[in-house]
DNA sequence: ATCTTTTATTTCATCGATGAAATGTTTTCT
DNA sequence: AGAAAACATTTCATCGATGAAATAAAAGAT
C-alpha cells in the first residue's frame, strides 16, 4: 500500500540535501534508522492486514502466540505486559477480549495467589493452527532472494542494533 | 523501556517450541519478521521520547523533515500523504496543527489551483535545525560497533527486504 | 503485628488515528 | 458546454492506546 520504494528513494534525495545543509549529521546512520522505522512499519502494516480477517490486531495476536508458545500454555498479567510491550490497562483489556472469545482463560495463581494465571484454551490453540499456516508464505516470500548468507547477516545486525538500542534507553535513566 | 534483549530471548525459545509443533513453519524466516517488528518499534519508541519536548509525534515531525528536505521547502498534501503514510483526514489534522504553530504555511496552488502548496516557514527550518543536533548522537550510538561493511550490507539487505514487501502488497490487491 | 510492596483490575478522561460521506473547487475529458 | 475526475477540506462517529488514580488482595519486610 505505502510504496516503499518510492518513500525510500524520496528519503535518500532528502537526507542527500539535508547532510549538504547540515555536514556533521550522521548520513549513513539516519539512512539506517529511517530504513528501519519505514521497513519495519510497512511489515507491521502487513500484519495487521493478515490478522484482520480474524478479528485481532498485533497486540492481541501477540499476547496469544507468546502464550501458545509456552511449554504449558500459561502465563501472569505482568509477564505478558512486559513481552508484549504493553501497559497493564492495555493487557487487562486484551485479556478481556481474549476471554470473551473464549481463547484464553484466568484462574487465580497457586503459588503466589496475588498473580493471575492465564491460560491459552484449546479453542486458542485450534485458532493459533488455523491461522499461522497461511502466513508461511508471505512470509517466505518476504525474504524472496535472500542466500543463507544474507539471512545470517540481516539476524546477527537486528541483533547487535537491539542491543544497542537497550543500551541507549538503560543510559536514559 | 522495552528491554529489548530479554524479548528477544523469550522470542527464540518461543519459535523453537512453536517449530517443534508445526514443522513446515518458515523459522529462520519467522525470526527474521519478529526481530524487524521489535527492533523496529523499539526504534519508533526512542525517536518518539526524543520528539515529546518539542511537542511533535512521529508524523508531525516526518511531516516537516519532508518539506525541510525538499529544494525548495514546499510540497502539496497530497504529495506528504504518499511519503509520510498517512490519510488526507490525517495529514489535513497535521498540516493545521503545523500551521497554528507557523511552521509551515498553506497557498493556493499556481499550476493546478486545486493543489495547495505547503511551505515550510523560517520558524519551521529554525525548530528543524535546533531539533535535530541532538538526535545525532543518539543515532550514532545505536550503530555503535558496527563496521562500514556491516552498515552496507545492513543497508543493502533492508532495501531487498523493502522491494520484496513492495511486490508482495502488488499482488495482494 | 504492622507497614510496605507487589500484582492486577477498574474507572475515567483524553488523544491520535481512521474511515466514510458530503462539500466545494478546479482541471480534464469528450 | 457538460460530465467526470482530482484535490483538499470538513464533519462525524468510532476505536485503540494511554496514563493517572483509586481499589483490593496477598506477600514480604522489619
Amino acid at each position: 500500500m505505502a510504496n516503499l520504494t518510492k518513500c525510500i528513494n524520496m528519503m535518500d534525495e532528502g537526507i542527500g540535501r539535508v547532510s549538504m545543509v547540515i555536514p556533521q549529521m550522521p548520513a549513513a546512520e539516519a539512512r539506517l534508522s529511517r530504513l528501519m522505522l519505514m521497513v519495519g512499519s510497512s511489515l507491521e502494516e502487513e500484519l495487521e492486514a493478515k490478522l484482520k480477517p480474524h478479528k485481532l490486531n498485533h497486540s492481541d495476536f501477540l499476547t496469544l502466540m507468546i502464550l501458545y508458545s509456552r511449554p504449558d500454555g500459561h502465563s501472569t498479567p505482568g509477564e505478558l505486559c512486559e513481552f508484549a510491550s504493553q501497559g497493564a490497562t492495555n493487557m487487562t483489556r486484551i485479556a478481556n477480549a481474549l476471554v470473551k472469545r473464549g481463547l484464553i482463560t484466568r484462574r487465580a495463581g497457586e503459588a503466589d495467589r496475588r498473580c493471575v494465571l492465564i491460560h491459552i484454551t484449546a479453542a486458542g490453540r485450534r485458532l493459533v493452527q488455523k491461522m499461522l499456516p497461511p502466513l508461511f508464505p508471505r512470509i517466505s516470500a518476504m525474504f524472496a532472494g535472500f542466500s543463507e548468507a544474507d539471512k545470517r547477516d540481516l539476524n546477527r545486525l537486528l541483533r547487535k542494533l537491539a542491543r544497542n538500542l537497550d543500551q541507549l534507553s538503560k543510559e536514559a535513566v
